[in-house]
DNA sequence: CGGTGCCCCGAAAACGTTTACGAGTCAACT
DNA sequence: AGTTGACTCGTAAACGTTTTCGGGGCACCG
């Protein structure tokens, strides 16, 4: 309610001074300024926001663009809240609040930023769920808004700054695990919409596949939502083929419940009479029986790894943070489950 | 990049009659209005929040209070994402944007809204996961800004606005279907923390043992983590008990499935062995085997009705929006399923 | 005693927008 | 013809802050 107005009459100061006092600017006296934040305090003083924005062209926030449409999530736990997390703890740092802007699931996902964007009030976006070719990207270049993207995409010509998860190497060391045991015909689980995830995992597959010399097999794909219906849905599929896989590799771990439910309704048993891997370990997946082999990464380590290269691309932090976190393959660690125990006699 | 200025100058207008024109104001000529939507649509001029804010004091957002630290969240699917999607759905139609605000795990709740509050960064609030007393909802009557909570307390003398679930409709249903088979011994699982939903339901609970003429033991109500684990350690204590219960009821989807694979452990099954009921209907709920007698609701409508009863304590909106919705009990609808099927002979 | 530099502070402009006020035009009515 | 009113628009103030500029002290040095 109070404006710096009222806080510079009630000390007998120019509103200039008490401005440099609060903003720590060094031309002020040390007695001044004690007063003044003395003041403040009791008084209950805190800038208005918007007209510092409007000021200094800034806003002291960074945006966290999600999609409200819950399908496209495919994660169990609340994945977001734990990447934000980390994202926070990072800003914090430097007083940088963290805005997160939902996209109503019935509105354009780029409109709605253009939107965001255009009104300034953020400094600075993190999006996520980036897709093969994504307008977003394009358009935050284009508007010069210093950004980073969860996930790697075609648009922007690579060249942007993102981190994404190793879909590479996951896709490999399943293969690998999976091949060891004398597995040769492995469906894939992807999603069905456009999310780049699927195309780079399914690359990785690919280079797996060649690597051991085994020939892949298109029909062993399978498209579907990333949720626990669709883990169910390609379950069935695959077990109603002529001449069906041994195993299967799963790029959400919702799916991997789906998968469960029906190998059960099939009366076979995940890592007995067919072999299962997922793709994120989480406390739901845990809760498996029996437990689903898939890879960790820790959430919290992976916000603070995005905060860290966003600042490193805005230029009030860049000189703090080095360059080279701004493009990062984030690693993630195997934990082996009994699912995919079975050994095929081959 | 472009301001109200230079579209001015670039129409020979003056900016008041820019600004009149684009505000849908009555006093400006249709034709001017025209020429000034066009221009501005050509030219892809957007009104700079920051500028608007200060001026008319206001900023045309709302905010919507969680909490990152993701072991309060106790749902399985993304719970907010939902509700989020039924707010924005009315929000919309008044041109109000929606900010999630995230509250660090690591910091004070009513700290954090405090500072979002006094930024004046939102007209208004939500709030979620009341607690018993509940410091935010005095500091928003306090500051005057509009807002509504998702969940009832004891802070603000309940006569704050607010929506809750009907943990009460719930807890006597849930005891009703029990006793109808012939329980008597029913033990309860509640959250760990002061949520105040925790009490809310277990005065529903005794409510209905009251009702029945079961004396209430307490003994048989048990705390934890409103997760799977916390859901798996009530069992554990459960079943460890000297004269154990043959019924649970557990306040969070989460603790279902806990639940299921502890009674999975110990080699019973649920609705066979052992009755179990559950709290909301999930995607993942109805995955576990047997299906999970639980309740349900639409997390949209939830939303919807969160929007609806904001605006209606939101001054330049209150006209249009009944006051009656400032208060409200949430029904929830009874989904029977078969984790409770077990009729104890008695 | 004049010049120089430093420390601290006040005055005022600027950010982009909305809006109160008044003025101009023109038609219509008395 | 004078008055009224409707319609349209320009002028300028205001929102709360930051920041540039310059000036008044004061000490120090020549």
């Amino acid at each position: 309610m109070i404006g710096i107005k009222r806080l510079a009459e009630h000390l007998n100061i120019s509103i200039g001074t008490v401005s440099r006092a609060l903003n720590g600017r060094p031309d002020v006296n040390d007695e001044t300024r004690r007063r003044v934040l003395e003041a403040a305090a009791e008084l209950g003083y805190v800038a208005n926001q918007s007209g510092r924005n409007l000021r200094q062209g800034n806003t002291n926030a960074v945006g966290f663009m999600i999609e409200s449409g819950a399908d496209t999530a495919g994660n169990s736990d609340n994945f977001f809240l734990g990447v934000i997390d980390g994202v926070q703890h990072v800003l914090a740092r430097h007083d940088l609040d963290l805005l997160v802007l939902p996209c109503p699931g019935d509105e354009n996902p780029s409109q709605y930023l253009q939107r965001m964007v255009s009104r300034r009030a953020v400094d600075a976006m993190i999006i996520s769920a980036t897709h093969r070719v994504d307008a977003r990207i394009d358009l935050l270049t284009k508007a010069r808004l210093p950004f980073i993207a969860l996930g790697r995409s075609t648009s922007g010509g690579n060249v942007y700054p993102w981190i994404d998860l190793d879909f590479e190497g996951v896709a490999n060391r399943a293969i690998d695990r999976l091949v060891a045991k004398g597995h040769r015909r492995i469906a894939v689980g992807l999603p069905s919409n456009d999310i780049n995830l699927g195309f780079i995992f399914l690359d990785g597959i690919k280079g797996a596949l060649k690597r051991h010399k085994i020939r892949f097999d298109p029909s062993l794909i399978i498209r579907a939502a990333s949720t626990e219906q669709g883990g169910y849905q390609i379950t069935h599929e695959v077990l109603a083929m002529k001449d069906p896989p041994t195993a299967l590799v799963l790029v959400y771990e919702l799916m991997a419940i789906g998968a469960y439910r029906r190998l059960g309704e099939a009366g076979m048993t995940p890592g007995k009479d067919f072999a299962v891997i997922g793709f994120r370990e989480s406390p739901l997946a845990k809760f498996l029986q029996p437990a689903l082999t898939c890879f960790r990464m820790s959430l919290r380590d992976l916000g603070i790894g995005l905060g860290e290269s966003l600042l490193a691309v805005m230029p009030p932090y860049a000189d703090t943070y080095p360059q080279g976190l701004v493009n990062k393959i984030w690693p993630m660690e195997l934990v082996p489950g009994e699912s995919d125990a079975f050994t095929r006699k081959g």
